[in-house]
DNA sequence: TTCCAGGCGTATC
DNA sequence: GATACGCATGGA
């Protein structure tokens, strides 16, 4: 990541990054589209995000200080880490070549732990436009996205409070993580160092969080690149083109290929 | 009207 | 352990 310094902006020149693909493709849920990029929240943190120079790969980061850029950005756009080594790897697969092809700017985003968790619990047969209603009417009844704390006091006589989002049946799914994980029944940041069987036995003491939301929230909220969330799309993926199992190539970062192929399919399939 | 959506809990075998 | 079904809601 090279960056400067423009005024109250900061341009920043990173490969392998594609607004589109990367904060509406189904990971994170609150980024909305605008004239020129993305307005959205990490952390409740604003951010509005543009292309600058899409040629040459260069974004403005407005409004942002270059200390918020290192300590904070950086990380949630996982800037440390070499897609384009990660992509190298994946094309050794006929399949996933193409599919890194298709959208070679996907990058894992780096997110909030419950804000993951909640997000995905929400998702639950459920499709992504009305996910993110779903979790624009939460931030808009809390001021913000809530933190589990007050999600379980708001909560602590029944879901009836949650009501407004309209999420269904998955309202009271969000009301037990929120007791759990503002109880302590379930650490998130311990669950964060678990190795993966173990950390995803632990998310699923919660209910309504089975395998596939587990390894959402492992790998968009605990940046577990081994995680490799299920949903009716990857099945599909595996169905058509790994129906002897997924390739060796993939090993260790399971979850950042799932993503390029779980857009890829919906891409072709549609 | 029926089907489906980044699934999961429950019942049943 | 596998399989079948219901579940809230809204768009196609």
């Amino acid at each position: 990541m090279d960056y400067t310094v423009k005024g109250k902006d900061i341009l920043v020149k990173q490969a392998d990054l594609s607004l589109d693909e990367t904060l509406d493709c189904g990971q994170a849920f609150r980024w909305t589209k605008v004239e020129g990029g993305y307005t959205g929240h990490f952390l409740n943190r604003p951010l509005t995000i543009l292309d600058e120079d899409p040629a040459d790969g260069v974004f403005r980061f407005c409004g942002v200080s270059e200390s918020e850029l290192l300590e904070v950005w950086q990380s949630y756009f996982d800037f440390a880490t070499d897609y384009g080594e990660l992509k190298r790897r994946f094309s050794e697969d006929e399949t996933l070549a193409k599919a890194c092809k298709f959208a070679g700017g996907i990058r894992i985003l780096r997110q909030d732990s419950w804000e993951a968790l909640s997000s995905f619990i929400i998702s639950q047969n459920n499709n992504i436009p009305r996910i993110k209603g779903i979790i624009g009417r939460l931030c808009e009844q809390f001021g913000g996205y809530p933190s589990a704390e007050e999600m379980a006091a708001a909560t602590a006589e029944g879901c009836e409070s949650l009501a407004g989002l309209r999420a269904g049946f998955r309202a009271k799914y969000l009301a037990d993580a929120a007791q759990k994980v503002a109880g302590g029944e379930v650490d998130l940041a311990q669950v964060a160092k678990m190795d993966a069987d173990s950390a995803r036995t632990e998310l699923m003491k919660i209910k309504g969080v089975g395998p596939k939301v587990a390894d959402c929230t492992m790998l968009f909220g605990m940046y577990k690149l081994e995680a490799f969330p299920k949903d009716v799309w990857v099945k599909r993926v595996i169905a058509e083109w790994y129906p002897n199992g997924l390739p060796e190539c993939i090993k260790g970062a399971e979850g950042a290929a799932q993503q390029y192929l779980f857009h890829y399919i919906r891409s072709i399939e549609r």
